[in-house]
DNA sequence: TGCAAAATAGAACGATCGTTCTTTTTTAAT
DNA sequence: ATTAAAAAAGAACGATCGTTCTATTTTGCA
């Protein structure tokens, strides 16, 4: 059930039809607790989110934040899943309504870039929390791993569907492609809040205009990107095998 | 006291030339509690290293290890030293025996792409290090970004380098270059370490290869070339006063 | 071989943590 | 208004942490 995996912005409300007494402020103090909890674990992580410290924000008693997880790990995974749909709903979806191609990808990595520089000052829960769960096991793990892996996912199919589109040659794997823009949004989330480097927004932007110029369909050279859906001459290896590419 | 800068072997042992009695045993001992301490710290971080860990780990007690820094932060930055060193050595100094240019530039990357392919398993406190640290002050923090700050600065030297010796083009500023080499690294470790992506360091290598590629001399803009010393103009990062470094 | 200094061990401290148990307060349907 | 369930508070537990203090052992020069 750690599973969150696309859309299912349901089972947040238990659905007050059978059950017979329905108490609902406790699912709203669980949304209070979720929402402070969610902003303490930016800032020092899931590792460090400590019952206590949730308690003192909300103004409960430290047994009160409990009762409503039965567990810090329950605890945890419920600020992964509340993180996972603001990202979902923010960088995902707002970008789901451009066009197919590259100006949804370009709008992909805008969103993260604006998500992402809203991080440098508050911190990312998929950065900080890969680093604290390397290694681990169990289902804190498991949740966190999965939400990554579903967004890395969607990039790349992003990527794949401006291939299709042929606005982006196949000389590159989609893979590598999303490989190298995830790598970027790390880097600007590494010096610029670690290293407090000012420049590293603008970095991160260039970098990725030069993926694009890169991989721009029938052009060798990162001069121009061509935005008209010209059926790319492959003048490099490697045709791929296309893809059901699950269409929206 | 936190600098490490470039290399300064010097100061790890202080000098039997004055003091009367001299024991050496002492100094022994705390190489090998650092070197169990390093150990520790890439696998669960920094900020998880106890010391009564280290205590277990060395099979010394946990006032007899803490008799040897004074503090928790002491063991912490006597770690980040140790570690500086050693990337100090196998990275940099291992690829400073290449001529100059892409040759020391591709060295600089291969033996990072070791080291870190090497803690895909054991883990990089320059990264679980930055995470931990991101919002904090003090000494830790201090020499962590020291350290990182000059190894970057050193690889993006190299690149401008490879510039000034016209085999990478003026097209792209030496910090842009240096920024994705630095991303792609970061990547590695996230998708290898975390995801457990088994094509990560391939997709990390071929990343190199493009901005090679991107940034060759001629291929886009042959901006023919300055072989003089280049003055690097400076729009960066860490306002760190300028030391002495060995201009090689 | 002595002997002081250095190195190490051992026990205990206050603090914080997640969790459990018990008690009190609040909620919402009757 | 009554009342039982739900929500929240309060106190206490065992464990772990960094650190301090006091003994004990080991070291290396005389």
């Amino acid at each position: 059930m750690t599973d969150r995996k696309t859309l299912s912005k349901v089972e947040s409300v238990p659905a007050p039809e059978a059950g017979r007494r329905v108490l609902i402020k406790g699912q709203q103090t669980k949304a209070v607790i979720v929402q402070a909890a969610l902003g303490l674990a930016s800032q020092i992580g899931l590792d460090g989110l400590s019952i206590g410290a949730v308690a003192e924000v909300t103004g409960m008693s430290k047994s009160g934040v409990f009762a409503h997880f039965g567990s810090r790990e329950e605890l945890q995974i419920s600020v992964i899943r509340e993180y996972h749909d603001r990202f979902e709903a923010e960088v995902f979806y707002a970008a789901m309504q451009k066009p197919r191609g590259v100006p949804r990808l370009q709008a992909m990595f805008d969103n993260w870039m604006v998500q992402t520089s809203a991080e440098i000052d508050s911190g990312c829960i998929y950065i900080s929390g890969a680093v604290e769960f390397h290694d681990r096991t169990g289902p804190v793990r498991d949740a966190l791993a999965s939400s990554v892996a579903t967004w890395l996912t969607a990039l790349r199919r992003a990527v794949e569907l401006a291939q299709a589109a042929g606005q982006l040659s196949h000389e590159a794997d989609a893979h590598q492609i999303a490989f190298e823009i995830h790598s970027l949004i790390l880097a600007l989330h590494y010096e610029a809040r670690f290293l407090r480097n000012p420049v590293a927004t603008e970095l991160a932007r260039r970098g990725f205009s030069n993926i694009l110029a890169r991989y721009a369909a029938g052009s060798t050279t990162p001069s121009s990107v061509k935005t008209g859906a010209a059926k790319s001459a492959k003048l490099v290896a490697v045709p791929k095998p296309r893809r059901k590419t699950a269409s929206d």
